[in-house]
DNA sequence: TTTAAACAGTACCAATTTGGTCCTGTATAC
DNA sequence: GTATACAGGACCAAATTGGTACTGTTTAAA
């Protein structure tokens, strides 16, 4: 299974929170009681966040952190991204300039990129608020979704049917 | 980043590696030699891959492993369903049952699937021949693929142009 | 029929990574 | 001026991961 961090997953949780009523403002405290994160995890990735322009940060008292944009401005891509850094599947990026020692073993190189590209695709066609729980659906899925979805080779009996948080 | 194991990294060099020519057996000593890859990683890797069917193994002496079918037919999916378990970003999945203590939290529970079956969706459309490194294309990538990479938003400029192992 | 080549399976250890904690500094509203 | 809340960095413990070792089992070939 491709691992993304717990971060991340706590991350989506979080935004997905927040994503219920724009432009409210929450404190990390608030934050880490409402989704049952510990504080310092919650504080650590909302600092990230913002960082990354995807939440807004307020300072001082009565400050805390807003969505930076609309929900549905916010693509899971960005928010990966902002947490774990250049979406792809392998070690070694080009720029990191650590590069593996053994040219003959990465004749290959490169060739990773069509699938972390495919990826990033995949990734930035899900929006945060394609993300939130809807129990009578009040908007319908992005037909473009949809068509990234639908795949040629029916997908075995696998039917993921994921999960997100554990309790901490 | 997303991580998938070094495992799978290796496996998809070895697998490319075997992908040149069809029908060739190969031992797992001789492909640790090839590849770089310690013998003992190497050997469990090709179990897992013949378990899975993408390599069939040959006992007994004059044995080895070949492809299963053309690389054409082996999907990235395929493979890295094979090592690492179905393809799902988070860590607790229906049917696991460790199911997550606090459902409130799990509220969003399902959500990523969109995501999840994006990805695989994703995986799905490169094969094995589409990872073979090619100095002059024999074979335009398919046509499937690059409607998938093709994305709305502008993939800022990251371009993670990766590579893929590095020395063991 | 024997032998050796090669896969099959399992248990185990070490090192990296991850998630979580703590502490000190800085901005801002009241 | 003071309390509130974010900013940033150092650090530790636990869980994964990658690698190792060893003991079967199958089969081609001498």
């Amino acid at each position: 299974m491709i691992r993304l961090n717990k971060m991340t997953d706590y991350a989506v949780v979080m935004l997905t929170h927040m994503a219920g009523d724009d432009d409210r403002v929450v404190t990390a405290a608030q934050m880490a009681q409402d989704s049952g994160v510990p504080l310092p995890s919650v504080s650590k990735l909302l600092k990230q966040l913002s960082k990354a322009e995807i939440l807004t940060s307020h300072r001082g008292a009565g400050g805390g952190y807003s969505l930076a944009r609309a929900a549905g401005e916010i693509s899971v891509a960005q928010i990966v991204t902002a947490l774990e850094g250049p979406i792809a599947l392998t070690a070694c990026i080009e720029g990191t300039d650590t590069s593996c020692g053994s040219l003959p073993l990465c004749a290959m190189s490169g060739h990773w990129n069509k699938v972390n590209r495919a990826i990033q695709g995949a990734l930035e066609g899900v929006s945060l608020a394609d993300m939130i729980p809807r129990p009578f659906a009040f908007e319908p899925a992005s037909e473009e979704l949809r068509l990234k979805i639908k795949t040629d080779a029916q997908p075995t009996d696998i039917e993921p049917e994921t999960r997100t948080t554990r309790t901490p």
